[in-house]
DNA sequence: GTATCCGGTCAACGCCTGTAGAGTCAGGTC
DNA sequence: GACCTGACTCTACAGGCGTTGACCGGATAC
């Protein structure tokens, strides 16, 4: 059970403690929210007293943020057709991943208003981003619906538990999410808007 | 300030408190989600003792099963021309009453258990009327993915507060999302899946 | 070896919550 | 009129919460 501790420096000894308590803090965050998160449950999650937890992210919303810290956003290409298999990509593949990065913000997303800021703030920069590159008018709101609908997906299969996304491959999605994105994103040279005036 | 309340039958008052109550339960309920809400702040949000909330309504989780109830769903269409315009329409013009209606709901789905049993019912529920009248193969999922968009567009606009999505028109997102939901329900006669056979 | 530091625990505080029971007073019934 | 029913309030409790300050003991510095 244990991993063989003799002799551990102070300083090595504190950073695994407070990455234990940073996983149990968001493994709680993660399942059932920020609110219903109690300092007490992430101390007994890690095998620590509570006042310890206090000690070392001095209260519960300092503890949210480095929970929910993420390494900054990678840039986005700036080829509409690589953006949109990205974007695609991340319904995808990043989907099954996402359980141990992101989870605990989404969670709490419409509860916690830090968490909706901060997500709210992420979305944006990445609607900016991709509308730099996406050719076409109203890019900014072709861009922000894009997000959108990547949004609804995920929490759609992993928080909501929607039964047919749930039991679907992250390929089977993929595939049939691809023309939404296109048709918004414009890659196959279509006209990415509803009424054409070609 | 206050209606002509002269003489008043007993059970109409009644009507009528339970209603105020009902309608102060859904203001919090959607502002702020079950969690944070306190019965204390609904009585004090309609003029009424925390106790009588209490007796009216018997706990905080029965309370808020009152305030999330719907009449049941309307029956969907049963042309799949028909079907699109109905769900483009719901992600249109009932985006902007939706406040009234569901908010309370969509607000607490993440994090209130039963608020997310409820959603995914519902979800489900109109899933599987959808896929009925859905052609092609997948139509179940394809449905589902349909739900999921205009749940992620619904809350990036009403709950995330995403800057384009809040600033564009009904009809603005509507016309833009149109090639992506007829993509997914196969209407103009394309092919639903990603890669055809033909 | 001794003094210091610091990772970690213990016990407790004050607050706010959902909830319960007894009580008050006006409306309806006879 | 007397009586009763029921809408509504007052007061209080028990429990759980975030947070605090005093304390302990082994690693570190001199």
């Amino acid at each position: 059970m244990e991993d063989a501790n003799q002799p551990m420096t102070r300083a090595e000894r504190r950073r695994r403690t407070e990455a234990r308590i940073l996983a149990a803090a968001r493994e709680r965050f993660a399942e059932v929210g920020y609110d219903r998160t109690t300092i007490r449950a992430v101390a007994g999650g890690s095998g620590v007293d509570p006042a310890l937890v206090m000690q070392y992210f001095g209260d519960k919303k300092e503890l949210f943020r480095r929970a929910v810290e993420v390494p900054p956003d990678e840039e986005l290409p700036d080829d509409p057709v690589q953006l949109t298999e990205l974007l695609l990509s991340i319904v995808g593949v990043k989907l099954s991943e996402l359980p141990q990065t992101s989870l605990p913000l989404l969670r709490s997303t419409f509860t916690h208003p830090e968490a909706t800021e901060r997500m709210r703030d992420a979305m944006t920069r990445q609607v900016e981003q991709a509308s730099a590159v996406l050719p076409g008018e109203e890019a900014e709101l072709r861009s922000a619906l894009i997000l959108a609908i990547l949004f609804g997906v995920s929490t759609g299969r992993n928080l909501i538990g929607l039964g047919p996304l749930r039991d679907a491959t992250p390929e089977q999605i993929t595939r049939l999410l691809r023309p939404c994105i296109e048709a918004l994103t414009g890659t196959p040279g279509r006209d990415p808007q509803g009424r054409s005036e070609a």
